[in-house]
DNA sequence: AGCTATTAAATTGTACACAATATAATCGCA
DNA sequence: TGCGATTATATTGTGTACAATTTAATAGCT
């Protein structure tokens, strides 16, 4: 591959997963909108249900968000009546996030999510699987890599 | 897989695919700050230096992206001297992208930008090239399913 | 020619992302 | 104990994304 056809635009790696990644928040938002949360407010709220009364540092590295983006989001969230949040009595650094009894509800109505999204999807299972993995392992890679360039002291 | 195990984060295809085209965007940064333009001003680049002069509903359809987000991107693009923004003469809708010698000009200085992200990337050129097809497969799959919709007349 | 539907950009409003900075609380150590 | 360094969140400013609306121009039909 020359250096001329290496700047094709459909010969990037990046360009896929970057108009992908949108095309599937696109497909989420019709799923969602009975919901009413947003593709980002989504996840947060997946995060949640495993864990509830994480604090805002823990739900960013759980989702590699900082406080730029988490504060607002979850503000939105709090509005809407799903999440509180609330100083850590022993560490008033710390804001820790808590499920609602409206939030921890929508979690049933989200369980048909998943199955829905499969069906747009349209892949098998283990080329599901397969896929995912590529890609964890590839955002790990790209992670480290950005934050590795400090070899020097 | 139980409902419950289909709602972990770390199950879904589509939390890899967001966080991961996170990732490549802010691996990608420091790629481009030399040429000083963002992430996705390089990718309106890679398209006008493989097609000059086109329209911005063209841009739209190559990079599927539309107008609320184009106008002002291309408006930077513009004030930072890499592109032109001119009525065509003959449509006077129609707003045509023109590079500047400028534009041109960093089509040099961009072309040892893939060469050092396949070293962060870290995949065989084989493999590079499933994931990216797959990756567009997918993506055309979701924007067919969201329009898809209307089956009715 | 005149009128309606369509089309291309631009605009408006909302919601992320993220770098950089600010603020406040805690930690560690002399 | 006191005080500088660290830590957690919030804030500010810039740049996307995208739905919905607006504006202006063209196309198509009678």
């Amino acid at each position: 591959m020359d250096a001329a056809a290496a700047l094709h635009l459909d010969q990037q790696l990046c360009f896929a997963l970057y108009a992908t990644s949108r095309a599937m928040t696109q497909a989420y938002a019709p799923v969602l909108a009975p919901l009413g949360v947003t593709y980002p407010q989504y996840l947060v709220l997946l995060a949640l249900w495993q864990e509830d009364g994480v604090a805002v540092k823990q739900l960013g590295a759980r989702l590699h968000l900082d406080s730029g983006t988490l504060t607002p989001l979850l503000k939105r969230l709090s509005a809407l009546g799903l999440v509180t949040r609330q100083r850590d009595a022993a560490d008033e650094r710390v804001v820790r996030i808590h499920l609602t009894a409206a939030g921890r509800g929508l979690k049933r109505r989200a369980a048909a999510v998943p199955r829905e999204m499969l069906c747009r999807i349209d892949l098998t299972l283990p080329e599901l699987g397969r896929l995912r993995r590529q890609l964890t392992d590839l955002g790990d890679r790209l992670r480290g890599a950005t934050t590795d360039q400090e070899t020097a002291p």
